[in-house]
DNA sequence: TATCAGCGAA
């Protein structure tokens, strides 16, 4: 019953998508860019205005950037279960596009994975072929299984896996493995996996790939196997799959959890010596060991040297430094690296940012924290902000409060 | 030339 009423579609937004399309943009606005939606989207936590971002791209189908616009609205409409809205967007584009591709469709595929419609996903790999004319490629099955993943049914993969390639006449590719493997590592089964890996070569004579090793280690690395990751990096490294950043950061990552600040290090100096960059994930892994080391110092070092470097923080960077700065009575470096977040539009979540109001109503820095509270609110959207008033309220932050606390101090 | 696979954390 809850479920009807939340999918019920939001009429202006199923009026919206034709009429917007159909009538001849004013002279003013003659459609932004994908690349220009994509970083407004990016801050849009509306699904309505992000569909109206969306609806105004001017070349809606063609970039990357344009599909990744698609994805982050239906993303935002997905968060808020209006799933009919999803629907009418996807189907509309479905449609409405003129020359229509595979990649596109694909896209389309993935968006319903995103939105957890694996139905839709799959009614829409069915219609390939009357949509382009075309049998089917590769790349709406590999799109199809990928959206099992994102829609988290990895438990699906493999009799899909199967059966589609049957039904569709679809030899898989390296690609189709690729998730298939990862699909078997997320459902717990890695010894399967590996199996799947060795039958790839050797039964289908498939040459392994960097990814699908990657796949595997990181598995093998959560599950505590290092002994096992290791043998696979040699066996890996010894099939001529050159390791990658990805490949190099998933090892980083095991020793962040498992190592000292010096092992992970002497990792990234490996990184540099076989010529690759690190980049922010490499380094947050090495902020985050040496804030478990307990030396802070290093890390607010790490973060302060990460724009020479040529990297930027990104949200986990903030979370992870803001929170340990933040229990260890910090709060100065913390409203240093607020500011920052706030810069770079990452602010991070309302437990970490707790921590922060909350420090400095301890040193009783007031006024700092009001401007932060303040800030905080400006920046998320309305149904966010219940949490910030209950929090106002219990730290005497709120006007009413500060009225009372003036009116006691004269 | 890329589209369809792999790392953080939500």
């Amino acid at each position: 019953m809850g479920v009807l009423a939340a999918s019920r579609p939001h009429l202006s937004l199923l009026g919206y998508l034709p009429r917007r399309l159909s009538t001849t943009a004013p002279a003013t606005s003659t459609g932004i860019s994908a690349a220009v939606a994509k970083s407004l989207l990016r801050n849009e936590f509306d699904p309505d205005r992000a569909v109206a971002i969306l609806s105004s791209v001017a070349d809606s189908t063609s970039s990357t950037s344009a599909r990744h616009a698609l994805e982050l609205t239906v993303r935002r409409l997905a968060r808020s279960r209006r799933f009919s809205d999803v629907e009418a967007l996807l189907e509309y584009r479905k449609s409405a596009v003129a020359g229509l591709t595979e990649p596109y469709i694909a896209t389309v595929i993935l968006s319903y994975g995103t939105a957890g419609m694996l139905d839709h996903a799959l009614c829409t790999l069915d219609e390939v072929p009357a949509l382009i004319s075309a049998p089917h490629s590769l790349v709406s099955f590999n799109a199809f299984l990928s959206a099992c993943i994102r829609a988290k049914k990895p438990n699906r993969v493999p009799d899909l896996f199967a059966e589609l390639s049957e039904k569709y006449a679809i030899t898989p590719d390296v690609v189709s493995y690729g998730v298939l493997v990862n699909a078997l590592c997320l459902t717990g089964k890695t010894d399967k996996a590996i199996e799947t890996l060795n039958e790839m070569v050797t039964v289908k004579h498939l040459e392994p790939t960097t990814v699908i090793y990657t796949t595997l280690l990181d598995s093998l690395y959560k599950k505590g196997k290092s002994d096992e990751a290791e043998a696979l990096w040699k066996e890996m490294v010894g099939n001529g799959c050159a390791p990658d950043l990805i490949s190099y950061n998933v090892r980083v990552m095991h020793r962040a959890v498992h190592g000292k600040p010096e092992d992970v290090l002497e990792l990234i100096g490996e990184i540099e010596a076989a010529g690759i960059k690190p980049d922010t994930i490499t380094y947050t892994y090495l902020l985050t060991c040496h804030c478990n080391a307990g030396q802070l110092e290093e890390a607010k070092a790490v973060y302060r040297g990460l724009r020479e470097k040529g990297c930027s923080p990104n949200a986990t960077t903030f979370k992870i430094l803001l929170s340990r700065l933040c229990v260890n009575g910090d709060v100065d470096m913390g409203l240093e690296v607020f500011e920052d977040s706030l810069t770079l539009n990452k602010v991070p979540d309302f437990r970490t940012m707790k921590l922060l109001v909350e420090g400095l109503v301890k040193g009783a820095k007031l006024q700092e924290a009001k401007e932060v509270v303040d800030k905080v609110k400006k920046r998320f959207p309305e149904n966010l902000v219940g949490g910030w008033n209950k929090l106002e309220k219990e730290l005497g932050l709120s006007a009413d409060e500060q009225v009372r606390d003036q009116l006691e101090v004269s």
